[in-house]
RNA sequence: GGCGCGGUAGCCAAGUGGUAAGGCCGGGGUCUGCAAAACCCCUAUUCGUCGGUUCGAUUCCGACCCGCGCCUCCA
């Protein structure tokens, strides 16, 4: 069944309609996160667009079937567990914790499979045996295994890369660095699929035909990914620094044993900037959720600032720009209150008017249309901008219709709304001061009445005056 | 060097061969005792530079300048 919704494919560098076999499922596989600290926004950029990808689909009326692995065994984890002296499970678990803790503050749907390499070691061990049986892959002598990437006639495909600039292009790039344990390898381009145990690894070894060792990074996926998802994912994502070496890598494994394409469609997503800078550990720049939150942002905001860009362009991710999401975030509010009143409903009513199933987008189907072609994120966000101005007032059941439609695109979208009940309980002191002022008020003591306000403002609360009465607001 | 992406108002960011969405900020107005909040209105004769194609280009082509990514384990 073919859909409206069409997404860049790159490996043939082209849009393509999302297509799904009748009563299937769309089955998708995004490369998780390595768990050896807490994830960074640009990894929750990545993230996220899979998720209102995922939220798309189920608006567009597609089941979907998500997984997302994690990365729980590679150097990273191995050396950061023995330096901190604990397990690497119980260090991987911790890391995974906070990951799923920070998906839930951004909205994230869990994935319906999340399965962690270090539980999928012997589907690993037998897709590298199969490599090596039908002669793509090699054994070192240390006990290490490697893919002879000579054998496989396409590798380079996703990535475009020159067949002949791949077999000089380690005297020519920075790749020299790790030479060290490269001598095991026929040649420069080759990937292991096994590490044979070195005395570094500590007890993170695991028994394979070949001796104690621990899979290599690319090979999780590739066998992960078979084993729920089978021969041809329906889509395959990623951040775009993946496409090579690691997806590339991917096909290479499991096409070499499948003789079938690995992805119908391969989804990637640009790079984050900060502050018009590149994001590194030397600049300082590497924000994470818990970074954000204290400095006073919510996961609302920075989930909206995270998608609000296109997903193939950069994105320059700013502090002013998590102030203007967090203005447009109230603005929706605003606009979604008004159009709950109208339907003689409360803020509390807005969760059941969010949900995938819609009937007709009326007056937002621009907003919509945008969201099938290519994710255009940025242009329905401003589409639902534009035609929530048309409103003005309408009769209550023509509100309810409008609120289903809005409910639908902010599913896809997934931005949590009117979730912020928790209150700072107002002082005593405080409530005293608001009243006396307001009593002055009544007055028409203004110039009291004013010296109140100031003072309120002084201890970080702001009157809001209404008809009757007022309320106080907590200033940051 | 190879492959790829981008340069649109103060900031962020869509978009189209026919003359620039949206958000933020700023300005003006309505309301208010004054504010705040809310609501309404306004804000790029112009889309990195220079050429070319075209009746017409920000949109296509070429050159150049600037920024960015990947080129073996980084989403």
């Amino acid at each position: 069944m073919p859909t409206k919704l069409q997404l860049f494919d790159t490996l043939s560098r082209s849009l393509h309609p999302i297509k799904v076999k009748d009563g299937d499922s769309f089955r998708f596989y995004c490369c998780g996160p390595t768990v050896y600290g807490p994830a960074h926004i640009g990894n929750f950029r990545t993230f996220l667009v899979q998720d209102v990808f995922r939220r798309t689909l189920e608006v567009a009326g597609i089941k979907t079937h998500h997984v997302r692995n994690i990365t729980d065994v590679d150097d990273k984890t191995i050396r950061q567990s023995q330096a901190e002296g604990v397990t690497l499970k119980d260090f991987t678990d911790k890391w995974t914790q906070k990951f799923h803790e920070d998906c839930a503050q951004l909205n994230m749907l869990p994935p319906h499979e999340e399965p962690s390499a270090v539980q999928h070691i012997p589907q690993q061990i037998e897709l590298i045996e199969q490599l090596i049986e039908c002669g793509h892959a090699y054994t070192a002598e240390d006990g290490s295994v490697y893919y002879k990437v000579s054998s496989f006639k396409n590798y380079g495909k996703l990535a475009h890369l020159d067949p002949q600039a791949l077999k000089t292009q380690s005297t020519s790039s920075s790749g020299a660095t790790n030479l060290a344990d490269e001598y095991e390898r026929e040649s420069i381009n080759d990937f292991a699929l096994w590490k044979a145990k070195k005395p570094e690894d500590g007890p993170n070894a695991w028994p394979s035909p070949w001796g104690e060792g621990r899979p290599g990074w690319h090979i999780e996926c590739s066998a992960m990914a078979r084993h729920y998802l089978g021969d041809t994912l329906d889509l395959h994502a990623g951040g775009i620094d993946l496409i090579f070496p690691h997806h590339e890598n991917e096909i290479a494994q499991t096409e070499a044993v499948t003789q079938k394409p690995l992805a119908h469609h391969w989804l990637h997503s640009a790079h984050l900037q900060v502050e018009g800078q590149k994001m590194s550990k030397s600049l300082g720049n590497l924000y994470t959720l818990e970074d954000l939150k204290t400095q006073g942002h919510s996961p609302a905001a920075v989930r909206y600032l995270l998608i609000s860009g296109h997903y193939r362009q950069p994105l320059n991710f700013t502090a002013d720009g998590l102030k203007a999401a967090n203005s447009a975030l109230q603005k929706l509010e605003k606009l979604i209150k008004s159009l709950l009143e109208q339907a003689n409903k409360y803020p509390s009513d807005w969760a059941s008017y969010v949900k995938p199933d819609i009937k007709a987008w009326g007056i937002f189907q621009s907003a919509w249309d945008s969201l099938c072609n290519d994710l255009n994120i940025p242009s329905a966000l401003g589409h639902i901008f534009s035609s929530s101005r048309e409103i003005g007032q309408t009769t209550e059941e023509k509100s309810h219709t409008l609120l289903q439609a809005l409910g639908g695109l902010i599913y896809a979208l997934g931005l949590p709304l009117f979730e912020t009940p928790e209150k700072v309980a107002i002082p005593d002191s405080i409530q005293k001061l608001a009243a006396a002022r307001w009593q002055a008020k009544q007055n028409k003591d203004f110039k009291a009445s004013d010296e109140f306000r100031d003072e309120l403002l002084k201890h970080g609360w702001q009157v809001l005056d209404q008809k009757e009465g007022y309320t106080l607001e907590k200033k940051p």
